[in-house]
DNA sequence: ATAGATATGATAATCATTCTTAAAAAGAGG
DNA sequence: CCTCTTTTTAAGAATGATTATCATATCTAT
């Protein structure tokens, strides 16, 4: 494993929220002002592609990656754009009972208002 | 509303699948050689927004339209790559009691290896 | 028919991401 | 420590999907 490899990784997993290729791609500038792009696009995919991180989907906008690997939720404020997890563990079988078929994965994004926003608004 | 506009909510309603922008563009330049890609975007995008019809996004893959607006979810085959239409209607009120706030709307991509394939592997 | 608003087609621009390539780094043996 | 081989990097070009721009064309209401 490169340190550079070892910085995103590290980076990712200091993380409080779900950062973009972007946002982790600034913070490793920071301790390695040479770093491209391009390394960090390349080992985020490959640590995603090998399973030891996610990567997250949200329409219109870059991808996120995600250091927790255990199958869970999201949940995006249409304010903020904030993201949290969430734990809807049953949800899969729930699914799988529905339609009685064994399904490989499944990526569930809800949208709403987040608490900080909520609490402003009133 | 433009004969463009029609005729790209036309091909959209008589779709059996959920076509992409291309694949709505080249059908639409049948019957209408000299419209632009741009149009079909534009249109696809103002119809989204105005909730007439759904944008649908898969990691990895341009954007897919469906007519349907009434909520529902999708199934992708990680095989075939075709997109099929679920009832989960229980899922909304399942989430909002598990995590006991509103949610405004939500999005679920169920991956799955569908019928067709099946058998095909067997 | 004419002025004003709107939408179009063509194309340039943008944005996220992947690909290419030459150079640097890391291993593996001796 | 030195060569050879493999891997990875940084830089930037290339790609693919989508959006923006803009000069013309097409509607709409007087």
């Amino acid at each position: 494993m490169t340190k550079q490899q070892m910085m995103i990784r590290r980076l990712l997993e200091q993380s409080e929220t779900h950062p973009t290729a972007e946002e982790l791609y600034l913070e490793a500038k920071k301790e390695m002002p040479n770093i491209s792009m391009g390394t960090v696009y390349r080992n985020l995919g490959q640590m995603a592609e090998e399973g030891s991180i996610v990567r997250l989907h949200f329409p219109g906008q870059p991808d996120h990656y995600d250091k927790t690997i255990r199958p869970h939720d999201h949940a995006i404020c249409v304010k903020c754009g904030s993201i949290s997890d969430l734990e809807l563990s049953s949800i899969k079988t729930m699914i799988e009972e529905t339609l009685n078929v064994g399904i490989l994965s499944y990526e569930l994004n809800i949208q709403c208002v987040c608490n900080a926003c909520q609490s402003k608004a009133s």
